[in-house]
DNA sequence: AATGGTCAAGTCAGC
DNA sequence: GCTGACTTGACCATT
């Protein structure tokens, strides 16, 4: 079990997604805002390292407008080096890497053009983790997307747009349940159609009301990971007191996240912490991950130096 | 230097 | 019909 957090490292002191605003584009702008996030993307991951941390999403700002018309500028080739070397930190220190491109990527949605611009999106993201020279265990997640009044029928339409998906894309892409729409038995579903592996989502299940046993579900999920896709991945966050269903929290719930290890033992996952306060409740949760032999699930890993 | 309106992109619930 | 939530506030024009 390797633990992460997404995106944002908040105590290191610079931002792996900085961005600029549509109307001050420049090729300039781009490739300089890019190594500027190259070089804290690389700071973020010596923490990690360092911190014990080897779970890690990277952001999907880390090249503005990467798939937008607008962007003419060839920053593959320019930065390829910058990305070899993110990756080589990575790979040295052994680290899960993953990305999770944001809600605007919809594949099953009936509008052809937004299609097309989410598998732009996607082929970003697979370059990206190409570039970094990731094995196919760097995974690319999203949700199924929209209901449209017909919940199977968009279930099934996600299916038929998988199998049109490049290549680079489809070694990555993986499924995840969301906390409105589309449950994990739904991403089970597609699975069975497709083969794509699901990433369980443990507050997004709790948020379809389910609060019971969960070690069914993740021994269906585990199944769907083959060997070189890796340990199965999953997300985990709580409740935010006080606030709608959905909301993430602001800080770790320790008792709620030493039920939600317990309960998964003995399935191995990389859990990724979806909570506000990024590394901080990360580091905490490996504490606790620690704390108790029954809570590493896998094989002791060496460390690598 | 501080601030507040606005920012590429979609869906859908809740008001 | 607008706003907020989603993996995440940050940019920048204006004062």
């Amino acid at each position: 079990m390797k633990i992460g957090y997404p995106c944002i490292n908040r105590g290191i002191g610079c931002s792996a997604n900085r961005t600029f605003r549509l109307a001050s584009y420049s090729d300039e702008r781009l490739l300089s805002t890019v190594r500027g996030n190259l070089e804290c993307l690389e700071r973020i991951l010596s923490f990690n390292r360092a911190s014990g941390l080897l779970f890690f999403r990277i952001t999907s700002d880390l090249v503005p407008f990467a798939s937008h018309p607008v962007c003419r500028a060839d920053w593959q080739a320019e930065l390829r080096p910058l990305f070899a070397r993110a990756g080589e930190l990575a790979r040295r220190g052994d680290d899960r890497i993953s990305m999770h491109p944001d809600q605007f990527v919809v594949i099953n949605s009936p509008d052809r053009g937004l299609v097309e611009r989410s598998v732009g999106e996607l082929s970003y993201h697979a370059t990206v983790l190409d570039l970094m020279g990731l094995d196919d265990t760097a995974k690319i997640q999203i949700h199924v997307g929209g209901v449209y009044g017909d919940r199977e029928g968009s279930r099934n339409q996600f299916s038929r747009a998988y199998g049109d998906l490049p290549e680079p894309v489809i070694r990555r892409l993986v499924v995840e349940n969301d906390d409105r729409r589309f449950t994990i038995r739904d991403c089970l579903e597609i699975h069975r159609e497709t083969g794509i592996p699901v990433v369980y989502d443990h507050f997004h299940h709790r948020c379809h009301g389910n609060t019971g046993e969960i070690r069914g579900i993740l021994e269906e999920v585990a199944g769907t990971w083959a060997a070189r896709d890796g340990i199965p991945m999953a997300d985990y966050s709580s409740q935010e007191p006080g606030r709608r269903t959905g909301t993430h929290a602001t800080a770790l719930d320790p008792d709620d996240f030493r039920q939600f290890l317990s309960a998964s033992t003995p399935h191995d996952m990389d859990v990724m912490l979806e909570i506000k306060d990024k590394e901080r409740s990360a580091l905490a949760a490996a504490v606790i991950a620690r704390s108790d032999p029954r809570f590493i699930h896998g094989p002791p890993r060496s460390p690598k130096t």
